[in-house]
RNA sequence: GGCGGCAUAGCCAAGCGGUAAGGCGACGGAUUGCAAAUCCGUUAUUCCCCGGUUCGAUCCCGGGUGCCGCCUCCA
């Protein structure tokens, strides 16, 4: 994680630049205070007009700009507690231009994607492009991602209004990490969205059974019927790959994405898999989750008192002692771990 | 006040001119020793409202209403 104090440098590289492109322009004018700035670029992002943004009255310190979009590169302000030694006056960098140097730094003059929140477009982000395209002359990004925000039952999630939820609490509660991995991903990301219970809940069980079906594959491929990969099997998995790879094209369309995979687990569940089929479906799955992040990391084991119950179960059930085996399944049902019979035998998942 | 985004079933959510994906939930079936898991079926005739364009609009245009973001020194 870069941190902005340590690419002071970087920055008077930028702001140099600027100043000799003329592009940026120095302020001594106002007591002691010294500034750079740089046009800003724009509308770029956001789509401003600038003739009526110089008309918005809350502009303070209009004297220090010749016009309302100019904005400060490098501040000086004797009581602010960072202070550095430079060119043009002790001070400290403006609002956005360490961004621009870091990214320059570790991306070069160009990069593919940059991300923020809505609320970033302006004046942020369209600051950073006049910096950056002023300095380097090239395109500074390709493509922006600007997420909408998140709000919280209705309400704006704000700090200061007490409305706030942390991952760490919802964990705390019992809520599964996966699932609010899945809740968070499921909406388009220029889409606000608002985080409810009741959604995070609908979130929960459909990752449930995506998972659930992992786990059944996994059983399959080693326990199910012998069999190698079938050609429909086969053709499914090609045409799922095509579609959930076009939805992602499009914008990310994750919504998209997810329905293929529901399509094709219900398709699939629908069929008799052979190890084979599981074994290329669990490959999918594998490829698909580089996306998603959701399956589970590594095999999970059972105490060997759980194991002995679950072979004691399973000879109650061979002797057709359902009373027995039943009191077993609830004991371990109570210690949340859920039996599964199949006809490949019993499949247990922790709750 | 200005600029931008959004408004789809009980809930979440795709769709970008050809007559409404997917998930959750609910209800009804199948399967099962009983479960769990799974499968099948049902669940949107104003897609916020009003006009317009079009043979045809959830999708385009205009006008409303509501919600969100931004309109500068916090990055």
């Amino acid at each position: 994680m870069p941190r902005a104090t340590q690419y002071v440098p970087q920055m008077g590289e930028i702001i140099q630049g600027l100043l000799e492109k003329g592009v940026a322009y120095q302020r001594t004018a106002t007591r002691s205070t010294s500034r750079s700035r740089a046009s800003r670029a724009t509308g770029k992002l956001s789509g401003k007009v600038l003739d009526e943004l110089e008309a918005g009255a809350r502009v303070a310190d209009e004297a220090r700009r010749r016009t309302p979009r100019d904005f400060a590169l490098w501040k000086s302000d004797p009581h602010h507690i960072q202070q550095w030694d430079a060119p043009w006056g002790r001070g400290f960098p403006g609002w956005h231009i360490e961004c621009s140097a870091m990214s320059r730094t570790y991306l070069g003059d160009t990069f593919d994607i940059h991300t923020g929140g809505e609320n970033n477009i302006f004046p942020h982000h369209e600051c950073e492009i006049a910096q950056s395209e002023g300095f380097t002359g090239k395109r500074f990004v390709n493509v922006w991602l600007h997420a909408a925000h998140l709000n919280l039952e209705g309400e704006k999630m704000a700090k200061s209004e007490g409305n706030v939820l942390y991952p760490k609490d919802l964990v705390a509660e019992g809520v599964a990490p996966v699932a609010i991995r899945w809740y968070l991903q499921s909406v388009h990301y220029r889409q606000p969205m608002n985080f409810t219970r009741e959604a995070l809940k609908a979130a929960s069980s459909g990752v449930e059974r995506l998972l659930n079906f992992h786990d059944s594959l996994k059983h399959r491929a080693d326990k199910g019927p012998e069999g190698v990969a079938a050609v429909k099997v086969v053709e499914s998995l090609d045409e799922a790959r095509v579609r959930y790879v076009a939805a992602l094209d499009e914008d990310l369309n994750v919504a998209e994405a997810n329905a293929v995979l529901f399509d094709l687990m219900r398709a699939l569940n629908a069929m008799d898999l052979t190890r084979g089929d599981a074994a290329a479906v669990l490959g999918f799955l594998t490829d698909v989750d580089q996306v998603l992040g959701i399956l589970p990391i590594g095999e999970e084991s059972l105490e060997a008192e759980v194991e002995r119950k679950i072979q004691e179960r399973e000879a109650a059930r061979r002797r057709r002692d359902f009373k027995a085996s039943d009191r077993i399944r609830d004991e371990l049902l109570a210690k949340g771990i859920v039996l599964m019979d199949s006809p490949d035998g019993v499949r247990w998942r922790r709750k």
